[in-house]
DNA sequence: ACGTTGAGATTGCCG
DNA sequence: CGGCAATGTCAACGT
């Protein structure tokens, strides 16, 4: 990794056109090959930046980067304050618990912390529109389709009221009703899920996980 | 600024708990007092960060970055290969062309160029569920809402349609054609534009420019 | 390669 | 402060 403190313009051009005045900001040049400008504020997005796969091309006072896409950023260099050069070594990764498909997971295995009486069919049951979360039965047989978000906003109800409408056109499965899980769903999300005839349930993740006595793995 | 690069591992608890093994990294504090953690791929966003507000207590081996909401994050740091202090000074800001906002005021000024004879009524007319962008009359009297997106695609569909489903509500207006305009439109889109009986076009953001020949201010 | 979806999305605006 | 929409969203995953 490469970091550069100097004073600077910049320009970008590309999706949009955007330009930055002189200034003393930090430049970063990752191992990638990938550029960002930063200045001491806005964390943590850099002010400008060019992503992989990208072409660096340094001269004493001016910095082009490209991409394959015609979009380029270019640094003005007035003075240089650092530069410095570090060996990273290798990235072992990051680990995540407790994103969206964790919870997936839960609630395929435990439908009924749902809805009673609920039994799971499939989970990312297709449709043409793309797959559902989770397809059930109720008690009665009646097939239930559920969406689960971490958080619950408008555009997540709207999605199962899509695949509600697919669903339906299946002989097999109509009528579908459908369940909106989240940990959280916002009041808009509630009011238009129910002028869509479709039910909210919020559940609680670490309860759920303490429940699931099975896999208390976390790290 | 100060930057440390830095053998150390990291943990997030918050919106979801994350772990970090033994690396060297880049660690930066900003001015702000906001803290990102960078590896020497994956631009160009940090591997974890802290957002201001937080609060950063700094031990031998030990940083621990807090905010209000209750998340935390952990550096335990094993070796320090650089630790550095530089003031950046003040940053002037960025400037952008070719946002949203922009292609919205172009077309309110040349209604026409999404359809003959459209005049415009009002930008932002407001509805009970949130603003359109244009509001216009057509050659006939008919009433129009226009949506305009950067990039069409799905969502952009459904807010038209939410839109038209409350404005045929004032008898003033109804009744109402949507235009979807974009500088391109997914055909996703386009395909539940027609179901909804809305119409797409699709616009050049620099030849509308170029016609408007009243601001030809680029920086 | 393209499309869809999630994200600790972030950020800015307006009520 | 909360809801809403834009973002050069990015990044992962499935077709």
């Amino acid at each position: 990794m490469r970091l550069v403190i100097a004073r600077c313009t910049v320009d970008y051009a590309g999706r949009l056109a955007a330009h930055l005045p002189a200034a003393t900001r930090l430049i970063m040049v990752k191992a990638d090959g990938s550029v960002s400008v930063h200045s001491d504020g806005k964390a943590y997005k850099p002010l400008n930046w060019m992503n992989v796969p990208c072409d660096l091309r340094t001269s004493p006072g001016e910095w082009v980067v490209t991409n394959p896409k015609g979009e380029t950023l270019t640094i003005t260099i007035e003075e240089v304050h650092l530069d410095i050069e570090h060996e990273m070594g290798q990235e072992p990764g990051l680990q995540k618990d407790g994103v969206e498909a964790h919870l997936q997971e839960l609630l395929a295995a435990r439908p009924e912390a749902v809805a009673d009486g609920l039994k799971l069919v499939r989970r990312e049951y297709p449709t043409d529109i793309g797959p559902v979360d989770l397809l059930c039965r109720d008690a009665n047989g009646g097939a239930v389709a559920i969406e689960i978000k971490r958080r619950g906003e408008i555009d997540g109800v709207e999605q199962l009221a899509r695949y509600l409408e697919r669903l339906d056109l299946d002989g097999r499965l109509r009528p579908v009703r459908g369940i909106f899980v989240a940990q959280q769903i916002k009041p808009q999300a509630q009011v238009l899920a129910m002028a869509r005839g479709i039910k909210c349930v919020e559940v609680d993740y670490d309860q759920l996980r303490g429940e699931d006595t099975g896999r208390l793995t976390l790290f």
